[in-house]
DNA sequence: CAGACCACTGTGGTCAGACCACAGCATACC
DNA sequence: GGTATGCTGTGGTCTGACCACAGTGGTCTG
């Protein structure tokens, strides 16, 4: 093991054995980082280079000046760490867009057909007040294609939020964002979107009615024709590749 | 928008951009520090803070000494920062136990069916050398629990990585590893572990066999009957709670 | 007395400089 | 020729200093 002597990451365990034993909880504020860099015996740039990367993680929000709301707090604000990772991944090559898609599919898929197993149980009332609002929403004449997309992903993360997985609904976050751009540019390049947005509607539609008519099935197989669609029409097609599991020196030499 | 005018911001985006535009590429080596903080006019501690960043998302290896193997290296290495972050969220109570354990349920049955359908379409082979290999390894008698458990791992990231999907693979050990301590914890409880591993392997032999016949079906429900089995045997049963749709405050402020 | 004003204080954000440990490389020595 | 030794470039860390900012509380003025 070798126990990584550097000075950040003893600073980085403290936080995470702190959260564990709940010495730390969400909404609680860090010490200032000069009393932190004291009290761990190390300096101050360890310090904040451990704060950093709570920070990107979405771990912690920082804030300057003094009172209540200043210094490091607690938060949890899992979507923003799996966005910021998922995005220079892909940047990286070390996911490929193809991948994202294919798994944005997968889970979405799943949110659809736990909730329709839901609304079959009928034991818990599934609240998709959200989904049918954003839906209304998107029906408004004169949207551009941004502000439509906006609405579109706020659509699909409803559903995730309604399945109540808070994992699933940051990682789908994530995943969108990260191929944010490769949307942006795929959208511009489509013949026509009014068409293009007409149908994803039409499709938003059917999703919906699948799911509240509690159809699994139906509401797995919508799902998928809906991204995977879009995406073929995009030039992102997710196809299924190479599945002879050729593989990639990642450089990791790690035991 | 206001740009977040911080330093270590800054140099964050300037490798994203390289790496975007192709300018850097895994297996390069990044300026060192000092230069990278000349050329960004910014200062060296903005640069480590950064680079710290990026160390913890993965995407650069670091090196002390001199040579061609010192320095940071892009390395893409996206399980490293998928586990962290996963290990920290759980830690801060922003994702729970049972979410992190539905979406690997999820995750996992749809790429047992993916398997399942490649296998039927017969078009590309399917490589599941490395998944059988694995389940000659666990039927070794005298294992360790741990051992048994690090095994079932690489088993289901055999699976992942036979379906091709480097994102679902990188996900999937970041999600088992975030919840590693209670996996460990829940082991030590059962009440005989000769019982489940040897129930364990035999659902393995049933999901490997269900993928191989082309089955997505059957491996979609072989799958979940195996995650959910074990969790609910060790106390950490993947239900489905709270359909309702509460909110949590995550502390999130941003716009 | 009420209000506006302002200096103080504590916080993160940043930089510059220094020193150390380490790994490779070139040179000198045997 | 082979070995030993010092040099050099790299990250890792610490210290000290300064800035910008936002509350806080006191002070001054009407």
């Amino acid at each position: 093991m070798a126990e990584d002597r550097r000075a950040w990451r003893l600073v980085l365990e403290s936080v995470e054995s702190d959260l564990l034993s709940g010495r730390l909880s969400p909404g609680d504020r860090l010490p200032p980082e000069r009393t932190l860099a004291a009290d761990l015996g190390v300096g101050r740039s360890s310090v904040r280079e451990a704060l950093r990367v709570l920070e990107v993680l979405g771990l912690v929000r920082t804030a300057v000046g003094s009172g209540p709301s200043s210094g490091a707090v607690i938060v949890s604000r899992p979507s923003g760490g799996m966005s910021a990772l998922l995005r220079l991944q892909v940047a990286a090559h070390g996911f490929a867009v193809n991948d994202i898609v294919r798994t944005r599919l997968a889970l979405e898929a799943a949110v659809v057909a736990d909730l329709a197993d839901a609304v079959n149980a009928a034991s818990a009332s599934v609240d998709l007040a959200a989904a049918r609002d954003l839906l209304s929403a998107m029906e408004a004449p004169g949207l551009t294609d941004a502000e439509f997309l906006a609405l579109d992903q706020r659509f699909h993360l409803a559903l995730a939020e309604a399945s109540g997985n808070q994992v699933i609904v940051a990682t789908m976050a994530g995943l969108r964002d990260s191929i944010e751009h490769y949307v942006r540019v795929g959208a511009r390049q489509l013949p026509s979107w009014a068409d293009t947005s007409a149908r994803l509607m039409r499709e938003h539609r059917d999703i919906l009615a699948a799911v509240e008519s509690g159809d699994a099935t139906a509401a797995r197989a919508t799902v998928r024709q809906h991204i995977s669609g879009y995406y073929a029409e995009t030039n992102l097609s997710p196809r299924t590749p190479e599945l002879t599991g050729q593989h990639r020196d990642l450089g990791l030499t790690q035991p």
